[in-house]
DNA sequence: TTATAAATGAAAATGATTTTCAATTTCCAT
DNA sequence: ATGGAAATTGAAAATCATTTTCATTTATAA
């Protein structure tokens, strides 16, 4: 799956007429690989730890042309640094969305619930678009809030 | 109504430990007349405006506040800077979710399927937070797509 | 009124992201 | 295969939002 989706990827790239490059492989390569919630540093220092060399510049362009064709999802938690993971359709068992510990910025995944949420957006989606014109193009969920650890934290104080 | 809510705002921060000084009273005016949906630059630049006197790092240290005191809630539209809005509780008419423009940044609040989205909304509550021992505070929802006018400008190209 | 703890705000520091630009790389047309 | 135009790279500098510092001012409880 991961071999598909990465060489579909490389579909994309073309197609909004990118140049596959050496840098921009080793960004889809380990971005193919991990299911975890990066920050440009994230990435950026761990091809390094690999041996890859690549520049943070050209991650950050990387990484903004990967969203740029939903490829990747851009989110933030509040923390002021930009987080990136793979962007899943929601009819993929993989969709989810978050609950976020504004604390200690934990992050979980949830689908629990995921055929009511996306029976309920693909309502909204519908209708906004067409009441407000506008071209829906992705959502973002997120439930904000303090994990176990942060809670026992705040009421031992 | 806003009266009510700017004396309850001011019974907020004296119970946090916080006193009412001048500038957060500035502040807390500005904001309970308007629904719009500010940057602290915004803020800021409004007051001076109205030739009220303050910093800017009181803007940003007040605002942080009223948003630990659920009074702002604190959002994101991608380009960067911190926006807030006035928070009212889900049972609230004046509840409402995003639609945001990728491109030109532009935002519409909707609330067409807010019972829809409240009720999934406290049945994921209920569940998650048992599950993952985790208190819920506050929730985002936002859909991010093309307005009218950048969808027209994008297929003109 | 006074003491003291909190708040202010200008300036400096920080840190994420973007821009610049010369050098390098990709890949299409030959 | 090869040359060359166009795209990409990346280090350094610039930018911009936000946070910190610290000397001064202000709010409030006694």
């Amino acid at each position: 799956m991961t071999c598909e989706k990465h060489i579909g990827w490389r579909g994309t790239l073309k197609q909004c007429g990118c140049k596959m490059t050496k840098p921009r492989k080793m960004v889809l390569d380990y971005l193919s690989k991990t299911a975890e919630h990066l920050t440009i540093d994230d990435i950026y220092f761990k091809l390094r730890k690999k041996g890859q060399d690549i520049g943070l510049t050209t991650v950050y362009r990387t990484v903004e042309i990967l969203v740029q064709n939903g490829i990747l999802n851009k989110f933030d938690i509040g923390d002021g640094k930009a987080r990136y993971e793979l962007a899943f359709d929601t009819s993929s068992e993989d969709h989810h969305h978050h609950l976020i510990c504004c604390c200690c910025g934990m992050i979980i995944n949830y689908n629990d619930f995921i055929d009511d949420e996306i029976n309920l957006l693909k309502k909204i989606e519908n209708e906004l678009s067409k009441k407000h014109k506008f071209k829906i193009l992705n959502h973002i969920i997120q439930f904000q809030g303090l994990c176990e650890k942060c809670s026992k934290k705040k009421s031992d104080e």
